[in-house]
RNA sequence: ACCGCGAUGCAUGACUC
């Protein structure tokens, strides 16, 4: 990747003449966290302290998404928890972060308590903090739980999008539970919400893997007529 | 003063790293 490349240009700026700031820093750490390097991330982070630019917000999400794309939890829980301490509000953002390394790395209940964390600081988690809660579950196995999520926000007023729902069905589908992947993939229109390509290919897989080779060719039809009324 | 530049969530596969 370009990170390499990007972590070269920020150490030029200096000998330039050019003081590297928050946003510098930001866009690096961003080139870091798409390719997973997670420890140069953190690394910039603790470079800003001790040259006195002082790390904003977006600077720690990014290092928790670096964490996160990295497959690092404890680290990112380490910068979540660092951000009091140097004056910074977590916002709903840094959480969701932190939420999806917990999920990358199959720790679905840190995942759920993080969410409950976030009213007790102020915050209201949005449609990106469930559906990531909801993934995190899938991947644990937990689908029951990922279909209360699913629930749980509705009921909370927050609008689950098209990923909110097909979170909720991979978890079904990674289970076997094809009726339910169904279930809700006919729910979706109710909650005026068009399957995608990905609802549809999730449901069509956790119905051939179990067994259902007619239920499968139903949705791959309807998903065909559905492609069409798009273009 | 105003504006512009950096952060978060889905299937399968491929590619790049």
């Amino acid at each position: 990747g370009r990170w390499a490349e990007a972590i070269g240009l920020l150490r030029e700026m200096p000998r330039q003449g050019v003081t590297p700031n928050a946003i510098s820093y930001g866009i690096v750490m961003s080139a870091c966290a798409k390719a997973g390097r997670w420890a140069e991330a953190v690394d910039l982070v603790a470079e800003m302290h001790a040259r006195g630019t002082v790390p904003d917000v977006i600077n720690y999400s990014a290092a928790i998404d670096a964490c996160a794309q990295g497959s690092r939890w404890k680290e990112a829980l380490d910068l979540l928890r660092e951000m009091p301490e140097v004056g910074l509000t977590p916002n709903v953002i840094a959480y969701n972060s932190a939420v999806d390394a917990c999920s990358k790395t199959g720790r679905w209940e840190m995942a759920i308590d993080l969410l409950r964390e976030m009213p007790k600081k102020g915050l209201s988690p949005d449609v990106i903090s469930y559906s990531a809660v909801i993934t995190a579950c899938g991947r644990g196995g937990e689908w029951e739980k990922a279909v209360d999520l699913l629930g749980e926000m509705q009921a909370r007023g927050i609008v689950p999008d098209v990923i909110s729902f097909n979170t909720a069905i991979n978890a079904c589908a990674h289970k076997g539970q094809w009726q339910e992947a169904v279930d809700l993939l006919r729910e979706m229109p109710t909650a005026g919400v068009s399957p995608n390509l990905v609802s549809y290919s999730t449901a069509v897989a956790a119905c051939e893997e179990e067994g259902r080779p007619k239920e499968a060719a139903v949705l791959r039809r309807e998903m065909m007529r559905a492609q069409e009324a798009v273009s």
